[in-house]
DNA sequence: CTTGACGGCTAACTGCGTTAGCCTTAGAGT
DNA sequence: ACTCTAAGGCTAACGCAGTTAGCCGTCAAG
């Protein structure tokens, strides 16, 4: 019913970018990885290379540019995790890989997971089929599309509510992660 | 096994709020709501009321303590809807109006949803017990507390993906809610 | 009649993204 | 060898955000 998924297919190519705009991108990642949104400041950037907050312009149209870097890094780091957790294999069993190394990737990484997933996003400007290339390993082992487009956003609220601290303090996550991939794991074997 | 659950308990009492307090907040909601969050701004909630941004700290300590109030707003409206839709009924065949209501809710007030429930939460801050009885519902048509923050989660994520138009353009959204409904549904049917 | 709380105001500060315009440097073209 | 241009830095400044300090009128309570 569904179109074989080809989940060790390579990232699209990346976006090309100067050596120093590369610069600027990896300072721009270290500093909101390590302290969060309200630190990724232009003026704080460019304190961190030795420049001033104007001159980033020469390499970047404007913030959202350099964000938009970061969002392609996490889509493409996601995507590569994903495919290394289930390699190849398409079946129940590899539920559990998948959703624990989504949940895993983003809390190793908190700022860059909220960046990515977090708000509107002009999808114009991401390098072509990234988006759906990262999100590839989630149809490849659920088949159903609709399914597996219920699974990943299931996986992308409880992490973000995790990350957001938005659950009861005496929560078990563990358990709470464990009762969606039963559910899920039972309607794939279900639906076959 | 789980404690039984009154799904028809009243809200916790809603902050007491002056009127102008009040009047404050009905602007900002509507302000919020009509031009989104870049639109909720001291000066414009000010101009809306014939007076300056800086009157408006006579009233409340800063812009979080106003977007706090819609918060609360926000929970007792959308805890409201899922009660009045399951009406008391604790079995498998209310997890699809429970469902229903939660992305009706959020889709009539898209911007109101995201402020309560995306970001940080100042949780000491907020009325008592308030966000417990906004989740309640989930948790009496559940039943198990680990299946039911599940659901939620599952529900918060195919909200807010499909409010910030994350998914694929040519997605076919109510058969994800219905294929997400189904696979939970059969689990609380099989967990009895 | 006085006093103090309430609730408005203006002026101003900091920090944000961003733009305009200047200047130096280095390499390519003639 | 000289010129020209593009690249990439700089300062100054703008508009807007949240917020603070401090002043002042009103009005009810003592």
């Amino acid at each position: 019913m569904t179109a074989r998924i080809d989940a060790s297919a390579p990232a699209p190519p990346p976006r090309v970018l100067s050596d120093r705009a590369t610069e600027i991108v990896l300072v721009a990642r270290r500093v909101l990885e390590a302290e969060g949104p309200d630190a990724l400041t232009m003026r704080r950037v460019g304190d961190e290379l030795g420049m001033k907050a104007p001159s980033l312009y020469k390499h970047f149209t404007d913030k959202a540019a350099i964000e938009l870097v970061l969002v392609e890094q996490g889509l493409v780091e996601m995507g590569q995790a994903l495919r290394d957790a289930i390699h190849g294999r398409a079946c129940a069993s590899a539920v559990r890989p998948l959703l624990d190394t989504y949940r895993g990737v983003a809390r190793a990484h908190p700022n860059l997971y909220r960046l990515t997933t977090v708000g509107r996003l002009r999808r114009a400007e991401l390098v072509p089929a990234l988006e759906d290339w990262a999100g590839e390993p989630f149809l490849a082992v659920i088949g159903d599309p609709y399914l597996a487009q219920a699974v990943w956003s299931a996986a992308h609220g409880m992490v973000i509510l995790e990350l957001d601290g938005r659950y009861p303090p005496d929560s078990d996550l563990d358990r709470t992660w464990r009762a969606a991939a039963d559910a899920f794991r039972a309607a794939l074997s279900r639906g076959r």
